[in-house]
DNA sequence: TCCTTGTTTCGACGTCTGTCGATACAGCGA
DNA sequence: TCGCTGTATCGACAGACGTCGAAACAAGGA
């Protein structure tokens, strides 16, 4: 990011995964699939934590879904979600190179 | 993050900072405002590269300012932008975290 | 002092987003 | 087969958001 400035594509692009992660729900969601056993989480695990309603918390999970940050499956019953870290690093990365910018890692 | 589960608040905070992220041009803002020379740059900068009107960018900035992740300073005719590495580094942590959760940082 | 340039604020507009209740769909067990 | 539980989709609504042009404010120079 401090490299050079982002293009307009990867802006918009990059723009959707914040985008997915600036709701406070959605930001506890990830949080809860991430700290919870195993990885995953079942979608009647994540519906108790919170004040809203059931059709809520699933489109949160399908917002984040699209976004790229949570993988899902169904098993049974039940439909399960996980994080998928890769997405987490990128953004990661993104926003630790302006720390970094004299560590010379970034591009 | 994978830690434990966000409370409420942090995940309000949180938001608040991804919200002003979840925009291409104020993304784009920021890595121009980043990667500009000296580490900070004028408003007349950054209103060239952009399609959008000048009142757009400037209400763009002031979001970014309101979520603590730029400063800005009038010198003179012009105001500077730059970016405030403590607010990002923060969010980066916070992201990578569930990439890392094999190298034992977590609980 | 007045004018010019750089920046912010204001008011308005259309669109997007978070939320809900109602409803539909999926799988399991009786 | 029927009914029950878990999850997703639908339609609607209020509020937030991105954008603009017009106007206000700030600083410097003629």
């Amino acid at each position: 990011m401090v490299r050079e400035s982002l293009g307009e594509e990867t802006a918009a692009d990059l723009a959707k995964m914040f985008k997915a992660l600036s709701d406070p729900v959605r930001l506890r969601l990830l949080s809860l699939i991430a700290s919870h056993e195993g990885g995953e989480a079942c979608v009647c695990d994540l519906t108790g934590p919170f004040d809203v309603s059931q059709p809520t918390i699933s489109h949160h999970l399908k917002v984040l879904r699209e976004a790229g940050l949570v993988g899902s499956e169904r098993r049974g019953t039940w439909v399960y979600y996980w994080v998928l870290p890769a997405a987490l690093a990128r953004l990661s990365a993104l926003l630790q190179a302006p720390a970094d910018n004299t560590a010379g890692s970034a591009r």
